[in-house]
DNA sequence: ATTCTGAGTATTGTATACAAAATACTTCAT
DNA sequence: ATGAAGTATTTTGTATACAATACTCAGAAT
């Protein structure tokens, strides 16, 4: 089955490419006929991907003056995290019985992540690979989607620290305390574990920022 | 202090009301022309708030073939209020301690409920706003704006539901027995109460469209 | 030196134009 | 009548045009 895709998904993508690279760093205001040169198309879908990353709470749209990439808030930061690790938690319960398969998988995971310690891009997208693969098996759409959405706002957070803090503090033993839970198939205790991961690690960035 | 709205917000609003009135059943294709001049203005903004409520699950967005009103699915029903369960719950624990002025008034607002019988349109209206006055303490902001955006999706499943049973099961009795664990500061009980309000609202609603 | 002022420019929000694709309609063969 | 094929008409996605607002910065006033 072929699909054309439309031009405004292919202008989001790059953009939040753009983002996460680093090269529109927190309070850049971005021009939508920058971008729309830069990418060769015109501006209404850069217009109309820069207004859904408005909604998604990565851009600021003011009336009048365009649209600017977010500051990093620590309030910010707080509020999303709390709702992604409710939303996680979620996700995880629905899931069902979570293969073995799965399981070695996300261990591998960590494995890798453990021996990245320089390249902070890698390990984000190891992390973030992580909790994807945890949640795979989730059948909730809508709820993968949203968390999925929302996982783009901790990301930037995540990013910011790890360049300024130099070391990678992202603990892999919560992650292997949590696996360790979903082999015995105490759901329960890895959704306790899980959620308290979460709780620390919001804790170590809000801090950070607030330092 | 004077904010000039942009012409996509006020748009988005006067859509929702045209699919919450009814005037844009499940299923009926939305075109940016009609509507746009209908609003007399032109398609720019129209399609900004098209592609928003795209975003937000009450339209379907084909490429290549605009817009129409989602259909309604049980499947999609259940997702969305498993997710605003958690949410909801996870606002309510975030509350910290509801003022008993606040109490009071989700009480009258029961009473009112009570004594509404036949208008569907007000009933669904008093339902979502003991929600929300219920909320209203909660301090993520995020996590209200969320909220208040993903509760389209039940409004839309709740009006069809009202009209169709001609009965109002919207019972009042979960809500008396939320409040009351609320004032004995029972958050726990609260929490609990709630989420089972839900699980029971979803599924009736599922059992109705699966008929 | 700093703050105002205002012309000139850039950028935005919205309107319109245009080409491609989807839909509706007509015509003709069965 | 019914259905296929081809043509006209909408409608869409994207590009461009335009008017209004916001920014820039040189020069005047304090």
């Amino acid at each position: 089955m072929i699909t054309r895709t439309p031009l405004r998904d292919q202008a989001y993508r790059e953009i939040v490419e753009l983002i996460h690279r680093g090269d529109l760093p927190p309070g850049t205001r971005v021009r939508d006929t920058t971008v729309a040169s830069q990418l060769g198309i015109s501006r209404t879908p850069v217009r109309e991907a820069l207004l859904r990353l408005a909604r998604e709470g990565i851009l600021a749209a003011d009336m009048g003056r365009g649209f600017s990439v977010c500051r990093l808030d620590a309030t910010e930061m707080r509020e999303t995290g709390a709702i992604l690790s409710a939303l996680e938690g979620l996700a995880l319960q629905s899931c069902g019985d979570i293969p073995a398969a799965r399981l070695a998988r996300l261990s591998e995971i960590d494995r890798e992540l453990a021996g990245t310690r320089s390249d902070v891009d890698r390990c984000i997208a190891l992390d973030e690979e992580w909790h994807r693969t945890l949640l795979e098996g989730c059948p909730n759409q809508r709820l993968r989607d949203i968390i999925s959405t929302l996982w783009q706002v901790p990301r930037r957070y995540m990013r910011a620290y790890l360049r300024d803090a130099r070391r990678v503090t992202l603990s892999t033993q919560h992650h292997a305390r949590i696996i360790e839970a979903l082999r015995r198939n105490d759901r329960e205790t890895a959704a306790r574990r899980f959620s308290h991961h979460w709780e620390r690690g919001i804790e170590e960035l809000g801090t950070w920022l607030e330092r």
